[in-house]
RNA sequence: GGCCCGGUAGUUUAGUUGGUUAGAAUGCCGCCCUGUCACGGCGGAGGUCGUGGGUUCGAGUCCCAUCCGGGUCGCCA
């Protein structure tokens, strides 16, 4: 094995162009690929830059040329050589640097390496598992590599931008007090404090709250947060979010700004143009015209009403839904009319995962209209029917007939579904919208009580606040999400920063004072001493990042994840720790065997 | 917690109604090769079929249980 002693890496693999003709350089980086000719040997040399082909041969160096011979895939070398034009003939531009190649003088083998169990190059098709078990080869991929230095890009930019506009970024503590209230904590045992944890943040929300009361104005911080909840392909226990929260604005200021943000983000980072104003949906309407808070508007598909359309019709399904206070509510597949029956099947099933009982379907094919249930229907509710979903020719009518919030679930997911299957989403546009006025309370059936939509500090509008204790459903919050191409990417509101609105809104979602003292009590302390108005909002970085960079899973732009049962593959965490830690935090070893 | 999909050489996979020695590609190893860039040629090694039971004369294949990974519903203020 060789040193480095001596070198001096003088160049990037990727970097070198016809610039440094006839340039002595020094290179560093791994073998990605050895061809071997005999008497000639190719080695494609790969560092973080790019790749660029090295050539030995016995003229140019009889000892570089021989130890080329045992090089083997991954090994790292330096290689000391000249950069040379290549011949016409063997040009390679495939290659960024394939105008070029290194005749080397001197060769170092500074390591040796085994052999991956998978290919250290982009689009491979290995199980993930392997991949996290190996992430550092994994992360050796050209791919995984440019994900990371994206999400660094973005968080410069992102630091950069909130520098300029008179933000300041301040740590809030990792360690803190348990709010039972939301997401599973996860929780750390105090060992000082007998019997009593610390919970991990699942987001700064009241330290930011606390920062505006202490006068920092404008406060932002890319921090972690945690949650132990149960995994999805967007969603892991820890994430990171870009935090942020202004004193003395109202929404539009702060929508303002974060739209900017937002256009020098993508343009900095990916070289996109966003528009400005993004456009803006109620909840409401977004619920109606999509069937969901965060809809994707790169294709239309809208939701429309069909419960005046059917009403009075001899189809008892629909009869009974309207009058339970139902609706019927349907999309228009354009052109689609000629689905096969099998897959009109498999919609029934599809749409009954999130609670449908049924799919009803209209086919207007060349041959008339074709539906299980026109027999019902006179020719006026077909009329009808035919003119609220705008039908020509070829189309496919899907319907759902249910309560409201099932309808707005099971249609939203089939129009997502529909424009998946034909199409009809274009991957290189974004959809920007905010989605605002959500309703400040929804209903827990469960716990038979109003939970806060948002979160409790969220402010009711202003003309809202008198129904805080005869009607809370109908009040709206100064609450906004920000949406991209069908993931909300982040959320915020406009706080409460009053002692007496805060406690109404603590006692609406059944919170009694004793209650709200013991958690909250030192937000409402501190909103009797100067609170100014204020507001923010949340990024989630992670998934922001995954749709930069075109990925279908969080994982990828996260250098070191989780499973999704929240284990890390490589470190093999989380593991069992000894007794004695145990008994120094208080915990009884005996507890934990029991559950096992 | 529920539902769905997957687990066979290092890797990606084929494997029929249960039936000879589990097949391929790629990678790996050896030899040859001076213009390749997915180099090429010749030869070779490499398999507890996720794990544990069961049915059977016989199980990669059928049954049960279990582990692991992924997707998803619930959950995620």
């Amino acid at each position: 094995m060789d040193t480095l002693a001596g070198l001096e890496r003088t160049h990037s693999c990727g970097t070198i162009t016809g610039q440094q003709a006839e340039q002595e350089v020094v290179l560093c980086g791994w073998v990605a690929r050895r061809r071997d000719h005999g008497g000639l040997i190719f080695v494609d040399l790969r560092d973080r830059s790019g790749l660029v082909q090295v050539v030995f041969s016995s003229e140019m160096d009889k000892n570089a040329f021989s130890k080329a011979e045992s090089l083997r895939t991954e090994f790292v070398i330096a290689v000391r050589g000249t950069v040379k034009l290549r011949a016409e003939e063997t040009v390679n531009l495939n290659m960024p640097t394939g105008q070029i190649e290194v005749y080397c003088v001197e060769l170092r083998i500074l390591n040796k390496a085994k052999t991956p169990p998978f290919y250290i190059q982009d689009n491979i098709d290995v199980d993930e598992t392997l991949r996290l078990k190996y992430r550092y080869l994994d992360l050796r991929r050209p791919e995984m590599q440019r994900n990371l230095m994206l999400r660094h890009r973005v968080t410069k930019v992102m630091r950069d931008f909130f520098d300029r506009n008179g933000f300041v970024e301040v740590e809030t503590p990792m360690l803190m007090k348990s709010s039972p209230e939301g997401a599973r904590d996860y929780l750390v045992p105090s060992r000082v404090n007998p019997g009593k944890f610390f919970a991990l943040p699942q987001s700064p929300q009241l330290f930011k709250q606390i920062l505006m009361v202490a006068g920092m104005e404008r406060y932002f911080q890319i921090v972690r947060c945690f949650r132990d909840e149960d995994l999805r392909a967007d969603r892991q226990p820890e994430f990171t979010q870009l935090d942020i929260e202004m004193s003395f604005i109202d929404r539009e200021e702060i929508l303002n700004m974060m739209e900017e943000m937002t256009v020098e983000l993508f343009r900095e980072s990916i070289g996109a143009e966003v528009k400005r104003p993004f456009l803006r949906l109620s909840y409401e309407d977004a619920m109606d015209r999509y069937g969901s808070d965060k809809p994707d508007l790169r294709f239309d598909m809208e939701l429309f009403n069909l419960s005046q359309a059917v009403k009075g019709s001899d189809f008892k399904v629909f009869e009974s839904v309207l009058e339970a206070g139902g609706q019927v509510k349907a999309i228009n597949v354009k052109g689609y009319a000629n689905i096969p029956r099998r897959e009109l099947d498999g919609l029934v099933d599809y749409v009954s995962i999130y609670g449908a009982k049924g799919l009803a379907w209209i086919c207007y094919t060349a041959d008339g209209i074709k539906s299980p249930i026109a027999k019902f229907f006179s020719n006026e509710i077909m009329d009808n029917i035919t003119a609220a979903a705008k039908a020509e020719t070829g189309d496919l009518i899907l319907i759902i007939a249910d309560k409201p919030n099932v309808v707005a679930q099971a249609l939203g997911q089939l129009r997502l579904e529909m424009a998946k299957r034909l199409n009809l989403i274009d991957p290189d546009k974004l959809s920007f919208l905010w989605v605002v006025d959500f309703p400040m309370f929804e209903y827990d059936e469960e716990a038979k009580r109003w939970v806060a939509m948002h979160h409790p500090f969220t402010s009711p509008r202003d003309e809202d606040i008198e129904f805080l204790e005869t009607e809370p459903g109908r009040i709206k919050a100064k609450a906004y999400d920000m949406v991209l191409n069908g993931t909300e990417i982040g959320g915020g509101s406009i706080r409460i920063y009053n002692r007496e609105l805060q406690e109404r809104v603590f006692q609406a979602i059944g919170l009694t004072e004793e209650e709200a003292k013991a958690k909250f009590g030192y937000l409402l302390d501190a909103f009797e001493y100067g609170t100014p108005p204020h507001g923010g909002i949340a990024f989630g970085l992670d998934r922001l990042v995954m749709l930069m960079a075109k990925r279908n899973s969080i994982r990828d732009v996260i250098a070191f994840p989780k499973t999704q049962s929240a284990t890390d593959i490589m470190t093999q965490a989380p593991s069992e720790v000894s007794p004695e830690q145990l008994k120094e935090l208080h915990i009884r070893p005996a507890a934990i065997a029991k559950k096992q």
